[in-house]
DNA sequence: TATGAATGAGTGTTCATTCAT
DNA sequence: TATGAATGAACACTCATTCAT
């Protein structure tokens, strides 16, 4: 029909090539991780040749980049859900259900990312943004805290989003990597956990 | 004096050796993870050359391995100071007290260990040793929670035992990697965290 | 024309590639034996990098068996054209012209080659199967001994058949070294070396 | 009781140690081949730490050369026995027994060393030696063929000759690394294979 | 002399990346 | 765009040789 139809069905294709290759970086990465991964077994994968991969990537830092923005886009979607909240007048464990199951979401949908980012061997490019994210929940959590328990003063209330933080984040890979038939129970006793470290702070 | 003096001469150098390239070691493997760590760095780390590293260690899961050895012999003393106690009498904030306290120290004294042996690029054979450790902790826990609080069923028990241990785990991190000004207030956070998570499991 | 004309084409340079390495590796290996050839210089001599060897041969054993089975293969089909005569009733030196011949041709074919698979710096899989095939040859000769000599016993026929083997083997590798000028006086001496020795048996 | 006496038995303690060193080289480059046998593997089976080793010997080389100058001496003196024969009266059986009988014996004190010597892995340097013996060999056989067999045509005299040692050579291994009780048998057929072979020549 | 820890060049092999087709 | 053969810098590891003791 129009002239550009060809160009959009390239473009279209080419979007279709980068998700098989994220996707399969994702399947390789998460069994391998990062370091032990090579490039040749993700184009395999994918079921494309070396050469193609480098077409659509710079190397193999910018496919684990990649992923890592996927992961990140998600997540800051799930943040929003999740802290866009009316969350001055809800009572606890609601507040915690909402903020928690999107991110727990996100994670189900990206098994192994949480674990990928975690990986001592990433290059430090790609380490750096997940650090910044996970500091962004922290200050999300600070917002929260500065709302619902005002007379905090301003060091504790870091420390404490900082340690709800770290325990979700640990709690989090319990419930990603259990069995699915058990996986409520984990993520029940995540928002236990969570609820009775913030009970004394947020009354 | 005696004529045994430079057989003894010669085994404390090798011993100092051995210290000068488990300790270089641990530094590369902190800074690259396993994988990326080469021992051909490690070895100039250590000051000596390739071959000498290979004269004390098979092979570069061996040097790992010792270093895992090591860090899992002070845990298991650790262990030791940290659970063989009276616990049946403590009131739980001196309990918890008396069973983190160790286990920080070894991490204190051991920085980046931590972070080595849960690097998924690591070979499963030193892996697993680790998670076997990280069990026994488990283990533990539910010794206590069977004297402390009888009346909690076993699959609960279990349950609480994981999440605490992931909690005191994830928190551990930040401690260690914390600047040293600020290590007390996140020991002190870390304990309130536990205490609040198990005190209505304990009364 | 057609589309499966670049594979073909593919193929085809792989093979060329495979050819290439192998020339190079009998010329390597001949000339400095299979512990001290390098498989970096086999690449260079082939005119590649030591990737691309990589790509076509599993490992420097792997080379060395493509030789010995490419060099296996002609010695059986020498073999049978050797062997599969009608011994019976040919005069012994008619016996002698026929099985010799196809023998020497394949070991002027593949200079080196016999050198190379006595070497013992050969690793044992690679020496066993060479082994076997001249065990094979010692058999062919007790048939033909069991068909031309019965009366003679039959550890005598073994015996016999063994010397022939070790004498026509050493001799080969006077005929293959030789310089071509000479090539057909050692031939000559070759046969009649195994005529006198056989003839008193044969009769 | 004289001045020299710690200098003669230092001396003594010297030869001593060679010996174990050579003897050592001899069952170790028996075992392994000349490449594949580590200096280290040969001080650690004469009892001797590495340095040692190259106290005496200038390098893997040298010790090589030790060997085969020891072997080569022993070679030599059963030459002379060999060949310092009233050959001209001898009956044909009689004379090949006398010449082979040192030779063989040789190289039962020997084992290994001929195998050794014809290693493709040999650095020429030692090859070399080892093929001058052969040619003196050679020319042995020709002196005894001009006596005993003065017709024939040098050229063939010598063709013959080398085809005699070459056959000797080649049954000499399979004597060598015949089980005892199965080596006069092929002791035996060696000799019968030389008869064979020169009868008709020298008549 | 004797030791054995130390050396470091060199080996087989891998894999991220490029490029001719 | 897609291919996959080709590259070559690195890596883990070995071993002939040296040297402080």
């Amino acid at each position: 029909m129009s002239e550009e139809a060809p160009a959009r069905r390239r473009q279209a294709r080419g979007q279709r090539r980068m998700e098989q290759l994220t996707d399969a970086a994702a399947e390789v990465f998460a069994e391998a991780g990062y370091a032990r991964a090579t490039t040749n077994a993700i184009a395999a994968r994918a079921g494309v040749s070396p050469g193609t991969l480098y077409q659509f990537f710079k190397n193999k830092e910018a496919l684990a980049e990649a992923l890592a923005t996927r992961y990140r886009e998600q997540l800051r979607a799930a943040h929003e859900k999740a802290f866009d909240v009316g969350y001055a007048q809800l009572p606890l464990p609601e507040l915690i259900d909402r903020m928690a199951a999107p991110m727990i979401q996100v994670n189900l949908d990206n098994p192994g990312f949480k674990a990928l980012f975690a990986d001592a061997g990433m290059p430090e490019r790609l380490a750096a943004p997940t650090r910044a994210l996970h500091q962004a929940v922290v200050g999300k959590i600070e917002e929260v805290l500065a709302a619902r328990a005002p007379s905090l003063p301003a060091a504790e209330r870091r420390t404490t989003a900082v340690v709800a933080t770290q325990i979700f984040g640990a709690l989090l890979g319990t419930v990603v990597s259990a069995a699915e038939e058990e996986r409520e129970i984990w993520i029940r006793e995540l928002k236990r956990a969570l609820q009775r470290y913030l009970e004394p702070v947020i009354a």
